[in-house]
DNA sequence: TAATTTTTTTAGATTAGTCTAAATTTTTTA
DNA sequence: TAAAAAATTTAGACTAATCTAAAAAAATTA
Protein backbone atom coordinates (compact mmCIF):
# COMPACT_ATOMS: atom_id res chain seq x y z
CA UNK A 1 0.00 0.00 0.00
CA UNK A 2 1.01 3.24 -0.92
CA UNK A 3 0.77 6.76 1.06
CA UNK A 4 -1.39 9.96 -0.52
CA UNK A 5 2.24 11.24 -1.08
CA UNK A 6 3.88 8.34 -2.90
CA UNK A 7 0.42 8.43 -5.12
CA UNK A 8 0.97 11.88 -5.82
CA UNK A 9 4.82 12.24 -6.83
CA UNK A 10 4.07 9.32 -9.42
CA UNK A 11 0.75 11.05 -11.05
CA UNK A 12 3.09 14.23 -11.36
CA UNK A 13 6.32 12.11 -12.76
CA UNK A 14 3.44 10.40 -15.07
CA UNK A 15 2.32 13.79 -16.16
CA UNK A 16 5.61 15.41 -16.64
CA UNK A 17 7.06 12.61 -18.78
CA UNK A 18 4.13 12.98 -21.07
CA UNK A 19 5.63 14.54 -24.59
CA UNK A 20 9.55 13.73 -23.73
CA UNK A 21 11.82 10.92 -23.52
CA UNK A 22 14.14 12.27 -21.17
CA UNK A 23 13.75 12.20 -17.53
CA UNK A 24 11.66 14.65 -15.22
CA UNK A 25 13.79 16.75 -13.66
CA UNK A 26 14.08 17.17 -9.96
CA UNK A 27 13.13 20.96 -9.99
CA UNK A 28 10.41 20.50 -11.97
CA UNK A 29 8.93 17.69 -9.40
CA UNK A 30 9.67 20.40 -6.49
CA UNK A 31 7.49 22.89 -8.69
CA UNK A 32 4.53 21.01 -9.67
CA UNK A 33 4.55 19.67 -5.90
CA UNK A 34 5.12 22.62 -4.22
CA UNK A 35 7.99 21.40 -2.15
CA UNK A 36 11.56 21.67 -2.37
CA UNK A 37 13.97 19.78 -4.54
CA UNK A 38 15.42 18.20 -1.46
CA UNK A 39 12.49 17.18 -0.36
CA UNK A 40 12.04 15.63 -4.18
CA UNK A 41 15.41 13.83 -3.77
CA UNK A 42 14.76 12.36 -0.57
CA UNK A 43 11.68 10.91 -2.18
CA UNK A 44 12.98 9.58 -5.07
CA UNK A 45 15.86 7.50 -3.17
CA UNK A 46 12.66 6.14 -1.68
CA UNK A 47 10.79 5.53 -4.74
CA UNK A 48 13.63 4.36 -6.80
CA UNK A 49 14.05 2.19 -3.24
CA UNK A 50 10.37 0.73 -4.47
CA UNK A 51 11.06 0.00 -7.66
CA UNK A 52 8.44 2.00 -8.89
CA UNK A 53 10.97 5.17 -10.28
CA UNK A 54 14.33 4.30 -12.56
CA UNK A 55 16.63 7.08 -10.93
CA UNK A 56 20.23 7.81 -10.96
CA UNK A 57 21.79 10.39 -9.34
CA UNK A 58 21.73 14.21 -11.29
CA UNK A 59 19.64 12.33 -14.27
CA UNK A 60 16.15 12.91 -13.82
CA UNK A 61 13.68 10.15 -13.29
CA UNK A 62 11.03 8.07 -15.39
CA UNK A 63 8.13 5.72 -14.25
CA UNK A 64 9.12 1.83 -13.99
CA UNK A 65 6.51 -0.35 -15.74
CA UNK A 66 4.45 -0.74 -12.31
CA UNK A 67 4.85 2.83 -11.56
CA UNK A 68 3.18 3.80 -14.49
CA UNK A 69 0.54 1.57 -14.13
CA UNK A 70 -0.22 2.72 -10.46
CA UNK A 71 0.08 6.14 -12.35
CA UNK A 72 -2.51 5.52 -13.98
CA UNK A 73 -4.72 3.57 -11.53
CA UNK A 74 -4.81 6.82 -9.63
CA UNK A 75 -5.15 8.86 -12.77
CA UNK A 76 -8.09 6.05 -13.12
CA UNK A 77 -9.75 6.62 -10.33
CA UNK A 78 -9.40 10.24 -10.43
CA UNK A 79 -11.17 10.63 -13.62
CA UNK A 80 -14.03 8.52 -12.64
CA UNK A 81 -14.57 10.53 -9.09
CA UNK A 82 -14.88 13.45 -11.71
CA UNK A 83 -17.52 12.38 -14.10
CA UNK A 84 -19.63 11.60 -10.73
CA UNK A 85 -19.22 14.82 -9.46
CA UNK A 86 -20.14 16.30 -12.42
CA UNK A 87 -22.67 13.91 -14.09
CA UNK A 88 -24.50 12.66 -10.46
CA UNK A 89 -23.78 15.53 -8.12
CA UNK A 90 -23.88 18.76 -10.82
CA UNK A 91 -20.30 20.60 -9.98
CA UNK A 92 -19.26 22.57 -12.70
CA UNK A 93 -16.30 21.24 -14.63
CA UNK A 94 -14.12 23.89 -13.30
CA UNK A 95 -14.93 22.43 -9.84
CA UNK A 96 -14.42 18.81 -9.73
CA UNK A 97 -10.28 18.18 -9.98
CA UNK A 98 -10.14 20.10 -6.06
CA UNK A 99 -12.14 17.63 -5.26
CA UNK A 100 -10.87 14.62 -6.99
CA UNK A 101 -7.57 15.24 -5.85
CA UNK A 102 -8.75 13.93 -3.05
CA UNK A 103 -11.07 10.84 -3.84
CA UNK A 104 -8.72 9.79 -6.20
CA UNK A 105 -6.31 8.22 -2.74
CA UNK A 106 -9.67 6.29 -1.61
CA UNK A 107 -8.30 2.47 -1.21
CA UNK A 108 -10.85 0.35 -2.60
CA UNK A 109 -10.65 -1.48 -5.61
CA UNK A 110 -14.24 -2.66 -6.02
CA UNK A 111 -16.03 0.83 -5.19
CA UNK A 112 -14.02 2.02 -7.90
CA UNK A 113 -14.99 -0.78 -10.60
CA UNK A 114 -18.52 -0.60 -8.57
CA UNK A 115 -18.51 3.32 -9.66
CA UNK A 116 -17.70 2.65 -13.05
CA UNK A 117 -20.61 0.42 -13.73
CA UNK A 118 -22.75 2.79 -11.88
CA UNK A 119 -21.52 6.06 -14.11
CA UNK A 120 -22.11 3.78 -17.15
CA UNK A 121 -18.55 2.97 -18.18
CA UNK A 122 -17.67 5.88 -19.14
CA UNK A 123 -14.53 6.45 -21.90
CA UNK A 124 -13.96 10.12 -20.78
CA UNK A 125 -13.77 12.50 -17.90
CA UNK A 126 -15.75 15.94 -18.06
CA UNK A 127 -12.39 17.57 -19.64
CA UNK A 128 -12.50 14.88 -22.14
CA UNK A 129 -9.63 13.32 -20.97
CA UNK A 130 -9.57 9.11 -21.20
CA UNK A 131 -10.02 7.03 -18.72
CA UNK A 132 -7.56 4.28 -18.06
CA UNK A 133 -8.87 0.59 -17.73
CA UNK A 134 -8.60 -1.10 -14.47
CA UNK A 135 -5.28 -2.94 -15.66
CA UNK A 136 -3.63 0.51 -15.93
CA UNK A 137 -4.47 1.04 -19.61
CA UNK A 138 -5.18 4.13 -21.35
CA UNK A 139 -6.05 4.68 -24.97
CA UNK A 140 -3.63 7.68 -26.14
CA UNK A 141 -5.36 10.31 -28.62
CA UNK A 142 -3.35 12.54 -30.69
CA UNK A 143 -5.88 15.78 -31.13
CA UNK A 144 -4.72 19.10 -32.75
CA UNK A 145 -4.77 22.16 -30.91
CA UNK A 146 -7.87 24.61 -32.38
CA UNK A 147 -4.93 27.02 -33.33
CA UNK A 148 -3.30 24.99 -35.65
CA UNK A 149 -6.27 24.09 -37.69
CA UNK A 150 -6.14 26.11 -40.92
CA UNK A 151 -8.85 28.51 -42.12
CA UNK A 152 -12.47 27.19 -43.58
CA UNK A 153 -11.98 23.75 -41.92
CA UNK A 154 -15.00 22.32 -39.22
CA UNK A 155 -13.71 20.63 -36.16
CA UNK A 156 -15.16 19.28 -32.77
CA UNK A 157 -14.46 20.12 -29.72
CA UNK A 158 -12.83 17.33 -27.50
CA UNK A 159 -10.65 18.14 -25.08
CA UNK A 160 -8.76 20.93 -23.03
CA UNK A 161 -5.11 21.06 -22.32
CA UNK A 162 -5.44 24.00 -19.70
CA UNK A 163 -7.69 22.67 -16.05
CA UNK A 164 -7.29 25.64 -14.27
CA UNK A 165 -10.91 27.39 -13.33
CA UNK A 166 -10.38 30.45 -14.58
CA UNK A 167 -9.72 29.03 -18.07
CA UNK A 168 -12.80 26.48 -17.69
CA UNK A 169 -14.84 29.66 -16.56
CA UNK A 170 -13.80 32.04 -19.58
CA UNK A 171 -14.76 28.58 -21.81
CA UNK A 172 -18.61 28.86 -20.00
CA UNK A 173 -18.82 32.57 -20.59
CA UNK A 174 -17.70 31.94 -24.55
CA UNK A 175 -20.34 29.14 -24.60
CA UNK A 176 -17.68 26.46 -25.66
CA UNK A 177 -18.56 23.18 -24.62
CA UNK A 178 -16.56 19.73 -25.65
CA UNK A 179 -18.82 18.41 -28.67
CA UNK A 180 -19.40 21.56 -29.94
CA UNK A 181 -18.81 21.92 -33.67
CA UNK A 182 -16.02 24.64 -34.87
CA UNK A 183 -15.34 25.86 -38.04
CA UNK A 184 -12.68 28.20 -38.39
CA UNK A 185 -13.70 31.18 -40.65
CA UNK A 186 -10.66 32.90 -40.42
CA UNK A 187 -6.90 33.38 -38.20
CA UNK A 188 -6.03 37.58 -37.72
CA UNK A 189 -2.84 38.30 -39.01
CA UNK A 190 -2.69 41.02 -36.44
CA UNK A 191 -2.42 38.69 -32.80
CA UNK A 192 -3.59 35.21 -34.24
CA UNK A 193 -7.13 35.33 -33.37
CA UNK A 194 -9.46 32.69 -34.71
CA UNK A 195 -13.24 33.90 -35.52
CA UNK A 196 -15.66 30.65 -35.05
CA UNK A 197 -18.39 29.41 -36.35
CA UNK A 198 -19.95 27.75 -33.67
CA UNK A 199 -22.83 24.70 -33.94
CA UNK A 200 -23.67 26.65 -37.35
CA UNK A 201 -25.39 29.33 -35.42
CA UNK A 202 -23.31 32.24 -33.71
CA UNK A 203 -19.52 33.65 -34.13
CA UNK A 204 -17.62 33.73 -31.71
CA UNK A 205 -13.29 35.39 -31.30
CA UNK A 206 -11.14 33.20 -29.92
CA UNK A 207 -7.81 34.37 -28.55
CA UNK A 208 -4.89 32.39 -29.50
CA UNK A 209 -4.03 32.00 -26.40
CA UNK A 210 -7.38 30.40 -26.00
CA UNK A 211 -7.12 28.20 -29.11
CA UNK A 212 -3.74 27.14 -28.14
CA UNK A 213 -5.70 24.94 -25.22
CA UNK A 214 -8.54 23.73 -26.99
CA UNK A 215 -8.44 20.16 -28.33
CA UNK A 216 -10.08 19.30 -31.89
CA UNK A 217 -10.60 16.41 -33.77
CA UNK B 1 -8.57 21.59 9.24
CA UNK B 2 -7.80 19.00 11.08
CA UNK B 3 -6.36 16.07 10.59
CA UNK B 4 -7.64 12.48 9.60
CA UNK B 5 -6.32 11.23 12.87
CA UNK B 6 -7.89 14.06 14.96
CA UNK B 7 -11.11 13.69 13.26
CA UNK B 8 -10.77 10.02 14.31
CA UNK B 9 -9.88 10.52 17.64
CA UNK B 10 -13.11 12.78 18.05
CA UNK B 11 -15.77 10.42 16.37
CA UNK B 12 -14.09 7.31 19.09
CA UNK B 13 -14.81 10.05 21.94
CA UNK B 14 -18.46 10.46 20.47
CA UNK B 15 -19.15 6.92 20.56
CA UNK B 16 -17.76 5.93 23.52
CA UNK B 17 -19.54 8.87 25.54
CA UNK B 18 -22.82 7.52 24.42
CA UNK B 19 -24.80 6.93 27.45
CA UNK B 20 -22.76 7.86 29.74
CA UNK B 21 -22.03 10.95 32.02
CA UNK B 22 -18.44 9.97 33.01
CA UNK B 23 -15.15 11.17 30.32
CA UNK B 24 -13.57 8.37 28.01
CA UNK B 25 -10.68 6.85 29.61
CA UNK B 26 -7.51 7.02 27.89
CA UNK B 27 -7.30 3.29 27.82
CA UNK B 28 -10.40 2.72 26.16
CA UNK B 29 -9.14 5.09 23.61
CA UNK B 30 -6.52 2.91 23.14
CA UNK B 31 -8.52 0.21 22.73
CA UNK B 32 -10.62 1.58 19.84
CA UNK B 33 -8.37 3.33 17.90
CA UNK B 34 -5.64 0.15 18.37
CA UNK B 35 -3.05 2.38 19.31
CA UNK B 36 -1.72 2.88 23.05
CA UNK B 37 -2.35 4.71 26.09
CA UNK B 38 1.02 6.34 25.81
CA UNK B 39 0.23 7.65 22.81
CA UNK B 40 -3.54 8.70 23.37
CA UNK B 41 -2.59 10.92 26.06
CA UNK B 42 -0.15 12.84 23.79
CA UNK B 43 -3.23 13.24 21.22
CA UNK B 44 -5.39 14.31 24.36
CA UNK B 45 -2.92 17.36 25.08
CA UNK B 46 -2.88 18.43 21.76
CA UNK B 47 -7.12 17.91 21.37
CA UNK B 48 -7.18 20.23 24.50
CA UNK B 49 -5.16 22.78 23.31
CA UNK B 50 -7.22 22.98 20.22
CA UNK B 51 -10.17 23.73 22.36
CA UNK B 52 -12.30 20.35 21.16
CA UNK B 53 -12.23 18.07 24.45
CA UNK B 54 -12.47 19.22 28.04
CA UNK B 55 -9.01 17.15 29.76
CA UNK B 56 -7.66 17.04 32.99
CA UNK B 57 -4.91 14.95 33.78
CA UNK B 58 -5.48 11.53 35.37
CA UNK B 59 -9.81 12.32 34.59
CA UNK B 60 -11.63 11.01 31.84
CA UNK B 61 -11.90 13.08 28.57
CA UNK B 62 -15.46 14.61 27.59
CA UNK B 63 -16.05 16.86 23.89
CA UNK B 64 -16.24 20.42 24.06
CA UNK B 65 -19.54 21.86 21.84
CA UNK B 66 -16.73 22.65 19.27
CA UNK B 67 -15.44 19.04 19.05
CA UNK B 68 -18.95 17.58 19.56
CA UNK B 69 -20.29 19.57 16.00
CA UNK B 70 -17.04 18.53 14.61
CA UNK B 71 -17.15 14.75 16.05
CA UNK B 72 -21.23 14.63 14.54
CA UNK B 73 -19.97 15.98 11.00
CA UNK B 74 -17.58 13.58 10.44
CA UNK B 75 -20.21 10.62 11.23
CA UNK B 76 -22.76 13.20 8.86
CA UNK B 77 -20.36 11.90 6.48
CA UNK B 78 -19.48 9.06 7.11
CA UNK B 79 -23.53 8.01 7.31
CA UNK B 80 -24.30 9.82 4.15
CA UNK B 81 -21.34 8.00 1.96
CA UNK B 82 -22.70 4.91 3.47
CA UNK B 83 -26.40 5.32 1.94
CA UNK B 84 -24.82 6.33 -1.31
CA UNK B 85 -22.57 2.76 -1.15
CA UNK B 86 -25.45 1.24 -0.31
CA UNK B 87 -28.21 2.35 -2.73
CA UNK B 88 -26.36 3.98 -5.67
CA UNK B 89 -23.91 1.68 -5.78
CA UNK B 90 -25.32 -1.89 -4.58
CA UNK B 91 -22.89 -2.49 -1.64
CA UNK B 92 -23.81 -4.67 1.01
CA UNK B 93 -24.70 -3.52 4.69
CA UNK B 94 -21.67 -4.95 5.92
CA UNK B 95 -19.47 -3.65 3.57
CA UNK B 96 -20.36 0.14 3.74
CA UNK B 97 -18.56 1.04 7.09
CA UNK B 98 -15.10 -0.09 5.91
CA UNK B 99 -15.28 2.15 3.09
CA UNK B 100 -16.88 5.06 4.49
CA UNK B 101 -14.02 5.55 7.08
CA UNK B 102 -11.77 6.85 4.44
CA UNK B 103 -14.84 8.62 2.59
CA UNK B 104 -15.66 10.29 5.76
CA UNK B 105 -12.58 12.71 5.86
CA UNK B 106 -12.93 14.05 2.57
CA UNK B 107 -12.66 18.34 2.80
CA UNK B 108 -15.86 19.82 0.97
CA UNK B 109 -18.98 20.97 2.60
CA UNK B 110 -20.54 21.72 -0.71
CA UNK B 111 -19.60 17.85 -1.75
CA UNK B 112 -21.10 16.84 1.35
CA UNK B 113 -24.34 19.40 0.81
CA UNK B 114 -24.66 17.98 -2.75
CA UNK B 115 -24.27 14.54 -2.31
CA UNK B 116 -27.12 14.52 0.51
CA UNK B 117 -29.51 16.40 -2.34
CA UNK B 118 -28.61 13.46 -4.77
CA UNK B 119 -29.16 10.81 -2.24
CA UNK B 120 -32.76 12.45 -1.17
CA UNK B 121 -31.77 13.67 2.18
CA UNK B 122 -32.10 10.40 3.63
CA UNK B 123 -32.76 10.75 7.33
CA UNK B 124 -30.95 7.46 8.06
CA UNK B 125 -27.89 5.05 7.50
CA UNK B 126 -27.77 1.86 5.93
CA UNK B 127 -27.66 0.55 9.80
CA UNK B 128 -30.87 2.65 10.90
CA UNK B 129 -28.65 5.41 12.09
CA UNK B 130 -29.48 8.71 11.93
CA UNK B 131 -27.86 11.02 9.98
CA UNK B 132 -26.80 14.01 11.97
CA UNK B 133 -27.55 17.50 9.86
CA UNK B 134 -25.46 20.29 8.21
CA UNK B 135 -25.24 21.61 11.78
CA UNK B 136 -23.46 18.92 13.36
CA UNK B 137 -27.29 18.20 15.32
CA UNK B 138 -28.49 14.92 15.33
CA UNK B 139 -31.96 13.59 16.80
CA UNK B 140 -31.44 10.84 19.10
CA UNK B 141 -34.30 8.65 19.07
CA UNK B 142 -35.22 5.72 22.07
CA UNK B 143 -35.14 2.37 20.64
CA UNK B 144 -35.25 -0.88 22.66
CA UNK B 145 -34.09 -3.73 22.02
CA UNK B 146 -35.66 -7.06 20.92
CA UNK B 147 -34.36 -8.65 24.04
CA UNK B 148 -36.67 -6.59 26.33
CA UNK B 149 -40.03 -6.76 24.38
CA UNK B 150 -42.57 -8.78 26.09
CA UNK B 151 -44.52 -12.11 24.46
CA UNK B 152 -47.02 -11.22 22.33
CA UNK B 153 -45.91 -7.27 21.10
CA UNK B 154 -45.19 -6.47 18.02
CA UNK B 155 -42.71 -4.08 16.79
CA UNK B 156 -40.61 -2.96 12.98
CA UNK B 157 -37.08 -3.70 13.25
CA UNK B 158 -35.60 -0.31 13.10
CA UNK B 159 -31.79 -0.44 13.54
CA UNK B 160 -29.09 -2.58 14.93
CA UNK B 161 -26.49 -1.82 18.22
CA UNK B 162 -23.87 -4.01 16.40
CA UNK B 163 -21.98 -3.36 13.14
CA UNK B 164 -19.68 -5.99 12.46
CA UNK B 165 -19.84 -7.82 9.28
CA UNK B 166 -20.00 -11.22 10.63
CA UNK B 167 -23.47 -9.94 12.49
CA UNK B 168 -24.68 -8.12 9.70
CA UNK B 169 -24.14 -11.08 7.05
CA UNK B 170 -26.25 -13.25 10.05
CA UNK B 171 -28.93 -11.34 9.81
CA UNK B 172 -28.67 -11.22 6.14
CA UNK B 173 -29.06 -15.08 6.15
CA UNK B 174 -31.89 -15.17 8.49
CA UNK B 175 -33.70 -12.64 6.48
CA UNK B 176 -33.57 -10.31 8.88
CA UNK B 177 -34.02 -6.23 7.35
CA UNK B 178 -34.43 -2.72 8.45
CA UNK B 179 -38.02 -2.16 8.05
CA UNK B 180 -39.61 -6.24 9.03
CA UNK B 181 -42.84 -6.47 11.19
CA UNK B 182 -41.57 -9.05 14.39
CA UNK B 183 -44.00 -10.46 16.37
CA UNK B 184 -42.77 -12.13 19.67
CA UNK B 185 -44.06 -15.16 20.12
CA UNK B 186 -42.35 -16.65 23.05
CA UNK B 187 -39.20 -15.95 24.34
CA UNK B 188 -37.70 -19.35 26.10
CA UNK B 189 -37.32 -20.10 29.50
CA UNK B 190 -34.08 -21.86 29.05
CA UNK B 191 -31.59 -19.78 26.78
CA UNK B 192 -33.69 -16.71 26.54
CA UNK B 193 -33.75 -17.15 22.45
CA UNK B 194 -36.58 -15.05 21.11
CA UNK B 195 -39.18 -16.80 18.60
CA UNK B 196 -40.55 -14.11 15.98
CA UNK B 197 -43.11 -14.31 13.53
CA UNK B 198 -41.82 -12.25 10.46
CA UNK B 199 -43.98 -10.00 8.09
CA UNK B 200 -46.74 -12.26 9.38
CA UNK B 201 -45.07 -14.71 6.81
CA UNK B 202 -42.59 -17.11 8.77
CA UNK B 203 -41.31 -18.15 11.97
CA UNK B 204 -37.83 -17.74 13.21
CA UNK B 205 -35.70 -18.54 16.60
CA UNK B 206 -33.27 -15.42 17.48
CA UNK B 207 -30.73 -16.23 19.78
CA UNK B 208 -30.60 -13.87 22.76
CA UNK B 209 -26.83 -12.85 22.19
CA UNK B 210 -28.75 -11.57 18.46
CA UNK B 211 -31.80 -10.14 20.35
CA UNK B 212 -29.64 -8.15 22.55
CA UNK B 213 -28.68 -6.64 18.79
CA UNK B 214 -31.43 -5.73 16.68
CA UNK B 215 -33.31 -2.07 17.89
CA UNK B 216 -37.06 -2.21 17.62
CA UNK B 217 -39.67 0.44 17.41
C1' DT C 1 38.57 24.41 -21.30
C1' DA C 2 38.42 26.98 -17.20
C1' DA C 3 35.26 29.72 -14.62
C1' DT C 4 30.69 30.59 -13.45
C1' DT C 5 26.02 29.40 -12.87
C1' DT C 6 22.48 26.18 -12.21
C1' DT C 7 20.85 21.94 -10.58
C1' DT C 8 20.89 18.36 -7.45
C1' DT C 9 22.19 15.99 -3.37
C1' DT C 10 23.65 15.65 1.48
C1' DA C 11 23.55 17.08 6.31
C1' DG C 12 21.08 18.20 10.00
C1' DA C 13 16.48 19.81 11.88
C1' DT C 14 11.41 19.82 12.51
C1' DT C 15 6.53 18.10 13.02
C1' DA C 16 2.74 14.72 13.62
C1' DG C 17 1.82 10.54 15.20
C1' DT C 18 3.37 6.68 17.00
C1' DC C 19 6.12 3.40 20.14
C1' DT C 20 8.44 1.15 24.69
C1' DA C 21 9.92 1.64 29.23
C1' DA C 22 9.84 4.05 33.38
C1' DA C 23 7.60 7.12 36.59
C1' DT C 24 3.54 8.80 38.69
C1' DT C 25 -1.23 8.98 40.11
C1' DT C 26 -5.51 6.82 41.13
C1' DT C 27 -8.15 2.97 42.47
C1' DT C 28 -8.80 -1.26 44.66
C1' DT C 29 -8.13 -4.49 48.18
C1' DA C 30 -6.75 -6.54 52.21
C1' DT D 1 -5.60 3.22 55.56
C1' DA D 2 -1.46 1.16 53.89
C1' DA D 3 -0.02 -1.85 50.25
C1' DA D 4 -0.81 -3.65 45.80
C1' DA D 5 -2.72 -3.24 41.36
C1' DA D 6 -4.34 -0.68 37.59
C1' DA D 7 -4.46 3.35 34.87
C1' DT D 8 -2.21 7.22 33.12
C1' DT D 9 1.48 10.25 32.04
C1' DT D 10 6.31 11.40 31.02
C1' DA D 11 10.75 10.55 28.85
C1' DG D 12 13.08 9.43 25.07
C1' DA D 13 13.10 7.42 20.52
C1' DC D 14 11.38 6.27 15.70
C1' DT D 15 9.31 7.11 10.87
C1' DA D 16 7.51 9.77 6.96
C1' DA D 17 7.61 13.90 4.91
C1' DT D 18 9.13 18.07 5.01
C1' DC D 19 12.51 22.18 5.55
C1' DT D 20 17.11 25.34 5.23
C1' DA D 21 21.85 25.65 4.43
C1' DA D 22 25.90 23.76 2.61
C1' DA D 23 28.32 20.73 -0.52
C1' DA D 24 28.81 18.52 -4.84
C1' DA D 25 27.91 17.63 -9.64
C1' DA D 26 26.44 19.07 -14.18
C1' DA D 27 25.63 22.51 -17.55
C1' DT D 28 26.62 26.87 -19.49
C1' DT D 29 29.41 30.56 -20.90
C1' DA D 30 33.32 33.27 -21.78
Amino acid sequence: MYSFTEENYLKTIFYLSIGTQEGVSTNALADSTNTRAASVSDMLKRLAEKGLINYQKYRGVTLTEEGERLALLVIRKHRLWEVFLAEKLQFGWDEVHVIAEELEHIRSERLIEKLDAFLGYPKFDPHGDPIPNAAGEMPRFIYRKLSEIVEGTTVIMTGVSEHSPAFLQHLDKAGLTLGCQLKVNEISDFDKSVSVLIDNVRTLFVSHEVAKNLLVK
